[in-house]
DNA sequence: CGGACCCGGTTTTTT
DNA sequence: ACCGGGTCCG
């Protein structure tokens, strides 16, 4: 395929255009003027339903906002009239900023672009009353909802060990993504969590509703069923939104499809914008079948592909293509690019983890000097893309041997870290004084000596008057049931909380000197300050920028809500550094170099979402790798490791079988230049010791392109044989070449006898080291110690 | 109340 | 291997 050959791509339909509309574009509309002829259709199909299938990098963004522009130029809507909803707070920034350049400086007015959520909760707060809520309800993240849960495992008398509480969490998450109340929770499920999973989700929403809370779930929860209950509602929100954009369509879930449902009904000026190809989070609740559907739930709708990449060079588009092309039940597109063909992808194995890390890491080095023909290329320009966070680790050791920065991306969101939790909750308390969870958080932090003791006389107290923990805890103090030292500091609490609350009232009221005073004055920061922990400094300093963040909001309750609904990660200096992150944080991203390790079967495919979700999970994680390979502009390598470390234990890894699905043509074989050959052989050898399905599966592999052209590849370079190679012949003449009680020597461990074997794995019994789990060949006869250095 | 020790789980992540 | 949570004991 010769995929950037320009004269075979197919050329997109232009939709017919009013001639009005052509007089605008005329007239200089310079939104219009540079977009391609499928960018140009999507932009003016206006009315009715509109799918915008749009593949990796063929410009969606640039698409969508300028569509929206046009809805505005064009008189058609308002600004307020315009519903743009997002899936991330990011994207939604992003939109605004765009269309805000396109406008022309008028960034202002667009209240309704937004993710579903914040979106939700706005359309909620107008009407809370119609769920039980009162308008100020808090909006609790995980942490929250979790403890919420452990207490009402507690009250039904569940052995939260047996039964934890994520599971529970997991299923009422699944059952809000799918749009069931507790009474909708169909009869199939009633046996989740032990027979109670329903019973404790209404238990739960009951409980929320007593906090005036709702969590994420609830949001989208709790706006369905409004729609869907109060017609006039609807209605109102149906007129005034007179166009509605969907971005990353593929990502929704049910309870989102029905709310746009809901919301586009009478009109159906809907525009989604999607790649079924790039739906990676159906583990959490979105369903590709949104977007396949489409057409059948809007009758009539336009489809209208962007199919050219404007990203990748010629050979990366036509890997990813073909690996795509594997899975089934797709809506299709051929991308296909003007630009250059530019280098193959690249593709090599290595014994292990720890040498695949070693040489992208030289890699990397030499592609910022400037290799083969390339321009130098800067570390900013870079990325290493993993499957799996824990793989992160073997190249940030690495990376610090060496020296060369690097940045990982993920990890705790800024808001979800510790001590910004910490605050939050004081300032929770300030603003509301009955907000139990966040009282729970902080009364004993920093140490005030009230244990569990003390906090379950609170928690009584409170609940036979019916009153908050606050409360609570004045009845505790009054009737003196709290014990000496803890007394005076929970006074000390309670008289501080209400001060604080107090504040909030006062006409001079400045929420950033009430929050240093309540940071201060609980010994919150003290705290910290004591702590010789070496991450204490970098709280503080998380702590400053809390309060620095609180500029732009005129109140702690302006505050709260934007931060349970937003995360702000974006504080990376300017240095120049290598990004390290997961595939599902590298959606959306692109990088003229990116390396994608870790490709062999059970880490990519990952084993867990095969087993569980079967074809449907491996059709996902192929998504991953077309994801993966789609971030590349010029350069993109692959590679996986014959051996891992995996849970402490090493392990013999095989290629993904993803990498026998990558077209040849488009494919260029590396060999590692280090001591190990390469690792093919390597990875020939491994696992002839293993399970029987084991065996079948390898034999799979030797037989496939994939494996045939590594070989051939081998055939004709003269690879060294190092002291593995020898092993390799070893393993290869008998299934184990040990029985029990043989003498083996291990370079770590020194000498053992050999206790068990199971497959390839040994259990020796060291002289000096103890019992341990060896893979074969990792050892060798102890006799042989002379003859076979390691 | 805090520190030492044991046990179990371990993909991906947003709101 | 490593982390978090729970338990036990000083």
């Amino acid at each position: 395929m010769n995929v950037w050959d320009e004269d075979k791509a197919p050329v997109p339909q232009v939709a017919a255009v009013p001639l009005s509309q052509r007089a605008t574009a005329a007239r200089g509309a310079p939104y219009l003027d540079d977009l391609n002829p499928a960018q140009r259709a999507a932009v003016e199909a206006l009315d009715g339903p509109v799918l915008m299938l749009a593949g990796a990098g063929t410009g969606k963004t640039k698409a969508l906002t300028a569509r929206i522009v046009h809805l505005l130029r064009q008189g058609r809507a308002r600004p307020n009239e315009i519903l743009a909803v997002t899936f991330t707070n990011k994207a939604a920034r992003e939109m605004k900023e765009r269309v805000g350049r396109l406008l022309g400086e008028v960034a202002e007015g667009m209240p309704w672009m937004g993710t579903f959520h914040s979106l939700s909760a706005k359309i909620l707060r107008r009407h809370a009353e119609l769920v039980g809520l009162k308008p100020t309800f808090t909006i609790l993240d995980t942490d929250d909802q979790l403890r919420l849960l452990k207490q009402l495992i507690a009250a039904a008398n569940i052995d939260e060990k047996r039964w934890p509480a994520r599971l529970l969490a997991g299923l009422i998450d699944g059952w809000k993504n799918r749009a069931w109340t507790p009474e909708k929770v169909p009869s199939s499920e009633a046996s989740a969590y032990n027979n109670r999973g329903t019973e404790l989700y209404e238990a739960y929403q009951a409980r929320l509703k007593t906090l005036n809370a709702v969590d994420f779930g609830n949001l989208l929860l709790h706006c369905v069923t409004i729609f869907q209950t109060r017609e006039d509602v609807l209605q109102q929100y149906q007129r005034w939104f007179r166009y509605i954009l969907v971005d990353e369509y593929q990502d929704t879930n049910v309870a989102q499809y029905l709310w746009l449902r809901l919301l586009a009904q009478s009109h159906k000026n809907i525009c989604c914008v999607g790649d079924d190809d790039q739906s990676i989070y159906g583990w959490r609740g979105a369903e590709v079948g949104n977007i396949l559907r489409f057409e059948k739930d809007f009758p009539g709708a336009q489809v209208i592909r962007l199919e050219q990449n404007y990203r990748s060079t010629g050979h990366i588009l036509a890997a990813a293509s073909g690996i795509i092309a594997a899975n089934k039940g797709r809506l299709g597109k051929t991308l296909w690019t003007a630009g250059e063909p530019g280098d193959k992808l690249r593709l090599i194995g290595h014994w292990d983890g720890e040498e695949e890390a070693r040489w992208i890491g030289e890699e990397i080095e030499a592609i910022q000097r400037g290799t083969r023909g390339h321009e130098p290329i800067d570390l900013n320009h870079q990325a290493i893309l993993v499957r799996a966070s824990h793989q992160m680790r073997a190249f940030e050791d690495r990376f610090l041997t060496i020296g060369l920065p690097y940045r990982v991306v993920g990890g705790p969101r800024f808001y979800e870290r510790q001590e910004i939790r910490d605050a939050m909750a004081y300032f929770r308390l300030a603003v509301s004084p009955d907000d139990d969870l966040a009282f729970e958080r902080v009364v004993n932090l920093p140490k005030r000596g009230l244990g569990d003791t003390a906090q379950s006389k609170i928690n009584q107290l409170a609940r036979a008057a019916q009153v908050s923990l606050l409360d609570g805890a004045r009845e505790a103090l009054a009737k003196g049931v709290i014990g000496g030292k803890g007394a005076s500091q929970l006074r000390a609490f309670v008289d501080g909380v209400d001060r604080w609350h107090a504040v909030t009232f006062h006409p001079e009221y400045d929420h950033i000197r009430l929050a240093e005073t309540i940071l201060d004055e609980s010994g919150y920061t003290e705290m910290w300050r004591n702590d010789k922990t070496p991450e204490a400094p970098g709280r503080l300093d998380n702590l400053k920028e809390l309060v620095k963040a609180l500029e732009q909001f005129d109140n702690l309750q302006g505050f709260l809500e934007h931060v349970s609904l937003i995360m702000d990660n974006d504080t990376e200096g300017a240095e120049e550094k290598v990004t390290i992150m997961t595939l599902h944080a590298a959606k959306g991203l692109e990088f003229p170099v990116v390396f994608l390790p870790g490709w062999e079967d059970g880490l990519f495919p990952s084993q867990r979402s095969m087993d569980e979700t079967g074809l449907k999970g491996l059709e996902e994680e192929r998504r991953l790798a077309y994801v993966g390979i789609t971030r590349a502009e010029e350069l993109c390598t692959i590679s996986f490791a014959s051996n891992r470390r995996v849970y402490g234990q090493w392990q013999s890894q095989l290629p993904s079988r993803f990498i026998d699905e990558l077209p040849a043509d488009h494919v260029e074989v590396l060999t590692a230049p280090g001591l190990y050959g390469g690792g093919y052989g390597a990875a020939a050898q491994v696992g002839f010791g293993s399970s029987l399905e084991d065996r079948v599966s390898k034999a799979d592999v030797y037989n496939s392109p994939g494996w045939k052209r590594m070989q051939e590849n081998q055939s004709h370079r003269p690879m060294r044989q190092p002291q593995e190679a020898r092993h390799v012949v070893i393993d290869a003449e008998a299934l184990s070449p040990y029985v029990l009680g043989d003498r083996v020597f291990h370079q770590k461990f020194g000498y053992g006898e050999i206790m068990g074997i199971e497959g390839d794995k040994l259990d020796v019994e060291f002289d000096h080291a103890g019992t341990k789990k060896v893979v074969a060949r990792w050892v060798i006869p102890a006799d042989q110690v002379d003859e076979v250095p390691f």
